[in-house]
RNA sequence: UGGGGAGUCGCCAAGUGGUAAGGCAACGGGUUUUGAUCCCGUCAUUCGCAGGUUCGAUCCCUGCCUCCUCAGCCA
């Protein structure tokens, strides 16, 4: 199968901004490659969103034959675990990317970062404050007011570093101090209000235990971080724009060895989910799903599970572009993306999810038939269909009264089993209540692997051997809320709009050739979607279980609305 | 109503002084033992609005409108 051209990765780059500038860079010599670099914080797992921002960034590196590396911005110790840090790496690499040589922390940078602190502080750009929050906030003005200078900034320097040594100490409490930026209380940026760039916390930190009582912000942080790494493009989304300023600043005012350049692109909104760190937290705390991992969620554990392919997410990325514009894309491009992978690279076989009985008659000398597993790759092999007096076929393939256009069964009608006869309905059997439980049908034994004579059938339904089917737990996924932008009213709490269907759960039948698929195995079960072996309950050859990937483009159920 | 951004087909998105790429969706038609796939075709006289410059403007200038974003000792 590693033969396979996936059509998701034979097409060329798309064109956009940030490659323009790269293109411009390397084209008057200011780079001779690029260095670009995904910082996730270890506070939670990765979504879709992240998935963009891991191909952007992982994608250029490729592209122009550069480096990316792996950053935690571990700054914030209270938020972060290295169970958060593992399922990132494992979620970069099940991408398909790989990051340059080790990976990098923010933290490795702490005894720099200090000293660069002091460099700010001995150049008298940076002041020890002892403002409560409260009182920063009052001093910080508004968006239309200017701020006021604390009274603490004009310290001297020798002031400032004995204060700030006495904080790294340990000699003050939690909260007591901050070292601020020392730039213009007045900007229209409220980012240059002379923002805090250490506090005091007195937290265990996953890498440097208890080495420290006082971390470093943000936006102090990642600016130096890129320029020790020697990153040319910082990528990064547009609510960071207004933090550029300050992003050089402190690169401007520090002996580094280099000066990135940051860029902003608008973050993915996707339709009918959410890709809040907070929301999706809240999800899982609230047990509105099973977890981090929930088939419904949009983290890319939760779209591994439900059955996408790094292929089809990376296909995805590829066309929704990269841009400054909004980027509210709809659920159906993703869906597109991932049928396009799976319509190559999966298996087909027949599950009935919804079980109708039927009798065959005349049932005495029918045989079964080979089908490949693929109508387009004869070399994913084939299996026997098998065929026994018994079938299971799908409720919804049969009417009574059947709509205009309808090709399935219907009484008295004939339809294709699928890889078998053709088979005519002769009776429909009712329960008291009038509902159809049992169909008696007749097969035409002369049309096994080939069409009838004289009379043209055009439906074909798939169908089970009763005999050799395996049950199954089928979990059929849907969207998770009701409304394409569930937090778009601040009003309403976005969990008035989960979808209460989002998660159905059957019993149904499979065909025998799928007992041994362990899980993670991709199929579409035909005329009904794509299907995958769950990662964590499937058991080969004993329990099987199914989730729902995405069903199959269906033009009959839209012609019907 | 301070600052920073963005407005090109239903959604995403190229183009940027020479007369509107592409993808998704949609809609027709063909093939088909999956109403799938595949194939073929259609789909912006027009680039938020109004003026101006120019032989010529989506692109340059002026004004306006709409939307997003910023007041954590989070990232």
């Amino acid at each position: 199968m590693s033969s396979l051209q996936s059509p998701a990765d034979s097409t060329a780059p798309v064109s956009n901004f940030i490659r323009s500038i790269i293109d411009a860079d390397l084209a008057s010599g200011r780079h001779d490659s690029i260095v670009t670099r995904f910082p996730p914080e270890p506070n939670g797992y990765l979504h879709v969103g992240h998935a963009k921002s891991i191909c952007l960034n992982f994608g250029l590196a490729q592209d122009y034959h550069g480096k990316c590396n792996l950053r935690f911005d571990d700054t914030n110790p209270e938020k972060e675990s290295e169970e958060y840090a593992q399922s990132i790496q494992d979620d970069v690499r099940w991408l398909g990317f790989q990051w340059e040589g080790q990976i990098h922390w923010a933290s490795d940078y702490f005894d720099a970062l200090y000293a660069f602190a002091e460099e700010l502080i001995g150049k008298g750009l940076a002041y020890v404050d002892d403002l409560t929050p409260e009182q920063m906030r009052e001093y910080r003005g508004t968006l239309t007011q200017p701020g006021r200078n604390s009274p603490n900034r004009e310290r001297s320097v020798v002031e400032n570093l004995d204060l700030f040594r006495r904080m790294k100490a340990g000699e003050f409490a939690d909260g007591a101090r901050v070292l601020r930026a020392k730039i213009d209380m007045a900007s229209p940026n409220i980012n240059l209000r002379d923002p805090a760039i250490y506090r005091i916390r007195r937290a265990h930190h996953i890498r440097t235990g208890d080495k420290w009582c006082i971390y470093p912000m943000y936006d102090y942080t990642h600016c130096i971080s890129d320029a020790l790494e020697g990153i040319t493009h910082s990528i990064c989304t547009l609510e960071f724009e207004d933090h550029r300023p300050l992003y050089d600043w402190v690169l401007d005012n520090l002996n580094v060895p280099c000066h990135p350049r940051q860029y902003e692109f608008s973050r993915l909104e996707l339709q009918y989910t959410l890709t809040s760190k907070r929301k999706l937290l809240q999800l899982v705390n609230e047990k509105k799903v099973t977890g981090w991992d929930d088939p419904r969620m949009p983290t890319i554990q939760g779209m591994r599970r439900r059955g996408y392919t790094p292929e089809g997410i990376r296909e995805f990325a590829r066309r929704i572009g990269v841009s400054k514009g909004e980027n509210n894309v709809d659920m159906v491009v993703m869906e597109g993306a991932i049928r396009e992978h799976l319509e190559a690279i999966a298996p087909r076989v027949a599950a009935v999810i919804n079980p109708l009985k039927v009798t065959l008659t005349n049932f005495d000398g029918a045989g079964a038939r080979e089908a490949d597993f693929h109508p387009q790759h004869p070399e994913f092999g084939k299996r026997i269909v098998p065929i026994s007096r018994e079938l299971y076929i799908e409720a919804d393939d049969f009417a009574e009264v059947p709509p205009a256009g309808w090709r399935r069964l219907t009484l008295g009608g004939e339809i294709r089993l699928r890889h078998s006869y053709v088979m005519r309905c002769d009776e429909a059997v009712k329960d008291a209540a009038g509902n159809v439980i049992e169909l008696k049908c007749s097969l035409d034994h002369a049309t096994l692997g080939k069409n009838p004579e004289g009379r043209k059938v055009r439906g074909v339904i798939h169908f089970l051997a009763a005999e050799f089917a395996l049950p199954a737990e089928i979990r059929l996924y849907d969207r998770l809320f009701t409304v394409a932008s569930p937090d778009a009213d601040k009003e309403v709490d976005f969990c008035t709009y989960l979808n209460p269907e989002s998660l159905q759960v059957v019993q149904g039948w499979v065909e025998a050739a799928v007992k041994d698929a362990p899980p993670e195995t991709h199929y579409q079960f035909e005329r009904l979607g794509y299907f995958v072996t769950d990662r964590r309950d499937h058991q080969l050859g004993d329990r099987l279980v199914f989730n729902r990937t995405v069903t199959l483009k269906d033009s009959w159920t839209k012609e019907q609305a």
